[in-house]
DNA sequence: TAAAAAACATACCAAAAGGTCAAGTTTTTG
DNA sequence: CAAAAACTTGACCTTTTGGTATGTTTTTTA
């Protein structure tokens, strides 16, 4: 009857259990409407436990947030110059995409920040990601000048990638209920990865 | 010291302070999140006055939601046939622009409806917004028939069109924060406006 | 294998929550 | 102007919540 762990490793699976359990609550009831009951009973532990591992229901979402953020940053794809407009626009797209439709959940939990304030992520904002932008913007810039694509502001360019693809995984309710299906299907990360692709592209005049 | 409310308007008054205060409430806390008390206090009202008005909690919010949705339902725009391909594009953009600018807030507790799974939207989503959607598609896929425009896959178009003016409004904080801003401003919404509206038609082979 | 560390679990507490009640005051109406 | 209707509000009740305290069991370590 007894429990037959791999040693060493109940921490890390407990915690994971707790933190899968508590990105499901923050996204279906907000951080102040997440229960620490609630996260522990779908983590399949009592409560105190929940608390033995965090210290309160603020570093449970921290740890969610983070956990996300590094899910962002290693989705986001990169823009380069060496690769040209066409080809960083594809990758940049298609790596957008893919994490929407990879995990939803990250985008869902980014998204809700951002509406109800961004509170916790204002750093993340103000610092990293505001560098991310100019960066890349120039990048644009240096292709528009170079005339090797259309003149198109690039700030409002990167946001439209951003809106434009994490849309399938924040809206996939809509979505799907819209479209009068179930759950999207393989088939559809590159149907929408097409189709977004190519309209960006004609967008930039490089099509 | 008495109050001296226009007559008959006392409800009316009361009513728009908390749905005022509840909206921005929900939007803050989230609907679980939300409480009671502290609607009542952003209204500058007992507890138990908001609570005479709105039998309960679940009551505030169907009301934020339906004055919500009917604020969609004004500013959606439409897209006619005997406009043509890009005027009806131009008055859609426009359309969806302004109200993101002009009520950040409506657009917000929608977004963190759908995000959250759509529990109060369901019959919405599946009855009108669906019908909305084919019968705009059908008018792009005629004018695609006719040649008229690129080829495009319809409704990835209107996701495309929704979620790129909509970011405007749910993600204004992160948008601020990384173009270093404290508020959008009038020239804001023209600046936007022409860049989606360029670069949609550009998309649909229209420019 | 025994002591130390980690993990688990029950009971509990104070604060906050949604909501009711009943007693008032103000406004409307006939 | 009096009765009725609409409005206001403090007090109260029950449930839920975050978090603690404390003791037990399991796992690790030396």
């Amino acid at each position: 009857m007894k429990k037959n762990n791999k040693p060493q490793k109940i921490r890390a699976v407990s915690i994971d259990k707790i933190l899968i359990a508590a990105q499901d609550e923050f996204i279906l009831q907000g951080y102040k409407g997440a229960t620490v009951q609630s996260i522990a009973n779908n983590a399949g532990l009592p409560k105190a436990n929940v608390l033995y591992y965090f210290k309160n229901k603020e570093n449970i979402y921290h740890a969610v947030l983070e956990q996300t953020l590094n899910m962002w940053d290693e989705g986001i794809g990169d823009i380069l110059l060496e690769d040209g407009p066409k080809l960083a626009i594809e990758k940049f797209v298609r790596a957008k995409i893919t994490m929407s439709f990879k995990n939803p959940k990250a985008s869902k939990i980014y998204a809700m920040e951002i509406i109800q304030g961004a509170q916790h992520l204002q750093d993340f904002a103000r610092t990293y990601l505001r560098q991310w932008v100019r960066d890349k913007a120039k990048v644009f810039q240096s292709w528009i000048d170079n005339g090797e694509m259309g003149e198109v502001d690039p700030v409002n360019l990167i946001f439209l990638i951003w809106s434009s693809t994490q849309h399938y995984a924040d809206f996939d309710k809509q979505i799907l209920t819209i479209t009068n299906r179930a759950d999207y299907e393989d088939d559809d990360i590159e149907q929408v990865t097409k189709f977004l692709t190519d309209f960006i592209l004609k967008g930039c005049g490089l099509k």
